[in-house]
DNA sequence: TGATAACAGATAATAATTATTAATTAGTTT
DNA sequence: AAACTAATTAATAATTATTATCTGTTATCA
């Protein structure tokens, strides 16, 4: 089974189903929520605030599933966890390649499609000689409310 | 005062003590200590591996010490944090713009110099509408030594 | 040299994440 | 469709990284 990974044609609730089940996991209501929570969000959630916003569908839900489960999905490569250099990890179900801008203001972050990197992995595995497998972009400053100064 | 930021050209002790004091700060046998096993090592250490490594010295140094003046450090520009991913941060004492390698089988974290390619913070300025002040690169995959197949 | 604000060390507190465990359930087998 | 079984959940305890507090000490400067 192939998965797009795009955002844009979006994912349907049965696929991960029938991918959780491909790769020897079941397909939990609480993992499609925990999923769906994060597909449907675009503020690069932490576990936390997947838990809290799981919390009026799924009053029962315990946070040390949502870890688990974040950890499964991340482990099929369903989603991405980010660290922005925050207190915790944030999670981002869109798995196209892009970089993030972390706001020093006001804290979100957004994505940055197509930054063309060129072939950045090709030239750092000749300048170090490691073996490079992906790569994450970082940018630091402020977004676009911010920058126009700061209706925060 | 003015610092290179050069690891190559070494920056003396008593250049960062006078630097500390010229930010305020005052220029202690502990922050001293924790800023050369800083760099000293290529291992981009978390706090409490220079925490581990100045026991010899330093045996009445707290951690929470080590902690403080990284921060401290860190502030008046003299080091940078590291998010590989990981469990914790990893300083470096290398303030010139590069990149970072972490590998995925021996979890060591190698420098990568000169990966800039063209300028990545204008476009993604002009793509995302943000104000950026900096960025940071991560590469994942095989350090030198785990490429070869393994002496771990 | 003495005054004083900044600092170090000890330790408690907090926050994020992981481990444990007993009860439940998804997916399979009859 | 009912039973079986291993995976999973929820609750909670434990762990780990980091920060705050507080008291005695020290670097710096007049």
């Amino acid at each position: 089974m192939k998965l797009s990974g795009l955002a844009g044609d979006a994912i349907m609730a049965e696929d991960i189903a029938a991918f959780l089940r491909d790769n020897g996991f079941k397909a939990t209501p609480q993992r499609l929520a925990v999923y769906n929570a994060l597909a449907r969000s675009r503020a690069h959630p932490t576990a936390d605030m997947i838990f809290s916003a799981l919390q009026p569908d799924f009053p029962t839900i315990s946070l040390a599933t949502v870890y688990k489960t974040l950890d499964v999905l991340v482990r099929i490569g369903l989603v991405k966890a980010l660290n922005t250099g925050e207190f915790s990890f944030r999670y981002d179900a869109d798995t196209r390649d892009h970089a993030h801008v972390r706001c020093e203001r006001c804290g979100s972050v957004t994505d940055v499609f197509s930054v063309d990197a060129g072939d950045l992995i090709k030239e750092a595995e000749a300048k170090s000689g490691c073996k490079i497998a992906s790569k994450e972009i970082y940018f630091f400053g402020l977004c676009p409310q911010c920058a126009r100064g700061g209706s925060h």
